[in-house]
DNA sequence: GCTAATTCCGACCAACTTACTAGGAATTAC
DNA sequence: GTAATTCCTAGTAAGTTGGTCGGAATTAGC
């Protein structure tokens, strides 16, 4: 029941772009350094993320990567259906998709998997990344203090 | 986010025992038949599940396998944390192993993964084999009616 | 005691996924 | 023109998944 890397990465880097939001495309040399990232790895889910139509990309010198929305109207469960696929311990419970299992109807698992699918959905969809930038505990680390405002 | 068929398959098996429960052991021959699984296959799991303590395996002519407790005291989530392992969407949010994320404090994604993590146990958990049983809807099916009183 | 049924155990395997690295083409600010 | 960047494709080593197979140990029933 774990999510990959990518998911865990992905959010990782869209953090780094909520937090500086209005301030023009970040390139990915910086999203990867301050997450300790590898930056071709990264370049790969960037790519995945912006056919989702989550960020743009900003071609040539003083490129980079911004958010495509506001970091309000980004939830963490866009970005982890983008990079890991339809939230849903199992298939036959996957909304998008539906259907197909011959003998749902009197499956006797199906109901733990909806229940299990729902709240998960709850959680991951009613958490923005404005709220992971809001989030922070005790900001006592120094590194970009004051620049942050997403 | 999906579970693998480790999970399902064994949720499946554990059901039937529980259907069964009080009428001696199942012959893995059966439970394989009935949900339409390999023999094999299910062989492996039932072990882990054997080691796990939530069923207990009874050899020779005769034999099969039992719930090693009542259906009512084993939750689903007991079972997929035998055959999945900790229930943690993430590692470092991880109950049993904890601690030796050395940015944990200042981490802005802990508290959605935790959150997350809570709610999955919490419907994992509150969910019995003898729920299951309970569950199944419009009960057509003819099969071993009357049998299954778990 | 023999036989058939069954769990138990370990080895093997093909296909897939993960988490990368590498290289190069296209684009753009300066 | 040059340097910085995204964009795209290919390769790859290690691990996981979902099995198969063969055989040893155990036991009920004859």
């Amino acid at each position: 029941m774990r999510i990959s890397t990518k998911g865990g990465y992905g959010i990782r880097a869209m953090y780094e772009l909520a937090m500086a939001h209005g301030q023009g495309p970040v390139p990915l040399k910086v999203v990867a350094e301050k997450q300790a990232l590898s930056e071709n790895y990264l370049e790969q889910l960037m790519g995945t993320l912006r056919k989702a139509g989550l960020v743009r990309g900003v071609r040539g010198a003083r490129g980079g990567y911004e958010l495509a929305r506001s970091p309000e109207a980004i939830s963490v469960g866009d970005v982890i259906r983008a990079l890991e696929g339809p939230i849903a311990p199992v298939s036959c419970v996957d909304l998008d998709a539906e259907a197909d299992c011959e003998r749902h109807a009197s499956c006797p698992t199906r109901g733990v998997w909806e229940r299990l699918r729902d709240s998960m959905i709850e959680v991951l969809d009613s958490t923005s990344l404005a709220d992971l930038c809001k989030e922070v505990p005790q900001d006592a680390a120094p590194d970009d203090s004051g620049k942050g405002h997403c």
